[in-house]
DNA sequence: TATGAATGAGCATTCATTCAT
DNA sequence: GATGAATGAATGCTCATTCAT
């Protein structure tokens, strides 16, 4: 017998799949073209739906695209809750953190939160309007944070440089709007590219 | 005496700080806004003028806005040339570069540089059309790498990093996306950031 | 039963009969004011909807003037067709073919023509882009250039004068800039006046 | 001695001179472009003048428009003047107006004077506003509405033909819209031309 | 629920005209 | 008088958003 409630998450389920094919092709536009060029015409006509659908998801453009960005910071924060769980040593886990980030197609998606995060109008929109990814990425800043605070305990790593100023380093290896053209036009391959920036990062925030 | 040549000059000098005013009130609302939500009637009322005194200025918004990059770009590289002509160790001319990066209103300027490279759709036309500015963007990278690989030489560098990673490197620790938030929020001054930022760089990359 | 396909053609209809409304607009004010000072705004209001609405329907300016030219165009191609399949001597086709021109509103409608192929800037573009729109004009010429040969094989018209002087002095006879005067100020009926102006061109090019 | 008056009629003179350069211009950019391609600035910058200057002999760009309009109907006013103190037959007469427009830089003249008539816009200011304009043409119009009307007294043309309707004929036969292209394309001299254009409209008006 | 036609605010750009020098 | 920098109204076009069907 089909109940309601069957008939209702099949529904859902739907709902669901639907959603995340919008947000699927939005993401492909967005990294093809940006923001702006971004069109919500262009979004619907990837999914093969109407642009008023679209609507029934996301009440805007903006909101769209915070769900994309939301997406990608909640696969990071379980990369990064997964890798914590880990016997790794500080070190080990924020190397394997960064690997992740680099690695098979999630490179691709770490390059979304740079994107998005680099346009100024969507940062400030970011800071302002959406708290809840706010403390998302803040919780997910204080890990990396308690990683970097630990090795510092564990005397694995310079205790004079600032906790923050190690972190936003951190960050700043993942910039993809900067390695991407070492790794499309000068060919590295990207596990190669994560093992010299690691090599890098680890020995300059090393214990001397 | 007043001749044609003063009145000339006179007029040209005038018109040289207009543009400048053009060029100042285009970097604030670009850096507010980002590329798209900056308009042209934003930046005229900034100024103070009509939106067609500008395009007596620049034939076109990006043509405005590239300006803006330009006169960044050959700052930046006035600085570069005038610390390689020094007597210093490629060490401490990079760590000069750095600083100067950093301080004073410059730093706030060389966020503009990642303002720009950082929309996918500037930075389209920025590889298409303008091959002046590519170019100029090329000689400084290659100042750069000059410096690595003068450092590689003296053995104070890590001969196993490819120096294309070491350059890329040395620009994402000036993405000021990433430490704007340190000097705003977090007090960080400047100049304490550039020092700690320079000893993780430059240990990171120094020979084993 | 309602049906996908009777849903369909019924906006199909609808969409037809709004895109007449705009050819319709858009043919008034351009007769009035002439290309330039046609505005996409101002059709939008007559037509009493939104400016974005014609962009749903034609491309840009340029192509709904075109759209309007090719109408009219057509509906000139018709009637010569039409004409020219009729069991007449050449001169009685080509006196059928003025005289439709110059009845009913038809007549207003070929000023149109003109309106549109005397502006400067509008016939460049006619030759230049739209292929189409030349080679519909170049085929409707070569039909009354082909009565015009006839006639003279028929021995009827003067065999002394080219034939592409006949046929273009057969155009300038449908001048409507020239001819709008005497209709509407010196109240002479089109059929009166066509007929007068059929007498002279056909003495004019008869054999002698 | 210089006197006050030759001074200004010398800068009376200049000033005229001057304004015979814009027209000059005017009329050139005014062929090649159309009325709203043709910018004040292109006049002046072919003159050599600055734009302002323009303003100084002329009010608007109407009126500048309005005076080269003026100039072309006063040159061929005097020609019809001219050719009407003729002692020769209407006949002649007019086919000597008709010669005299086609031939040599007249041709392209009179392709002005269609230019502008065929603009809606300028005609709507033509009819509306500059009465001495409208003048100028219907004193035009009725000389050759004499000489038509001489020929029929003469029994030199068809008398069933209203002269109204024979004077927008020889009119049209002007039209250059219409006959450029054989000049042009077909390479057609012009002399040659008028020669069947006069054949076919004379023959078109003759007494039966 | 899904659609996509309709909307209209927003924006870059042009150019006739003015006016301080 | 002559200049040309400055003006700002006007316009074609885009696209996120709405809503009747």
């Amino acid at each position: 017998m089909e109940t309601i409630t069957t008939r209702r998450s099949l529904k859902e389920k739907q709902r669901q799949e639907r959603e995340g094919l919008i947000l699927q092709a939005a993401e492909e536009v967005l990294m093809e073209k940006g923001y702006h060029e971004t069109s919500i015409d262009e979004i619907a006509a990837r999914v093969g739906i109407a642009k008023g659908t679209i609507y029934l998801h996301f009440s805007s453009k903006e909101d769209l695209i915070f769900a994309l960005f939301e997406r990608e910071l909640q696969k990071f924060f379980q990369v990064i809750e997964k890798t914590i769980g880990s016997a790794l040593t500080p070190r080990a886990k924020l190397e394997a953190i960064l690997q992740s980030m680099y690695s098979g197609i999630f490179s691709a998606r770490s390059r979304l939160l740079y994107t998005l995060s680099s346009s100024e109008d969507l940062h400030k929109i970011f800071l302002e309007k959406k708290g809840y990814l706010y403390d998302l990425w803040h919780q997910l800043s204080a890990r990396i944070s308690s990683l970097l605070e630990e090795g510092k305990a564990a005397n694995e790593f310079d205790t004079t440089l600032p906790t923050a100023v190690m972190l936003n380093a951190f960050f700043s290896l993942l910039s993809p709007q900067i390695y991407k053209h070492l790794i499309v036009e000068e060919q590295i391959p990207p596990e190669e590219l994560v093992k010299h920036l690691s090599r890098l990062y680890f020995k300059g925030i090393a214990a001397t």
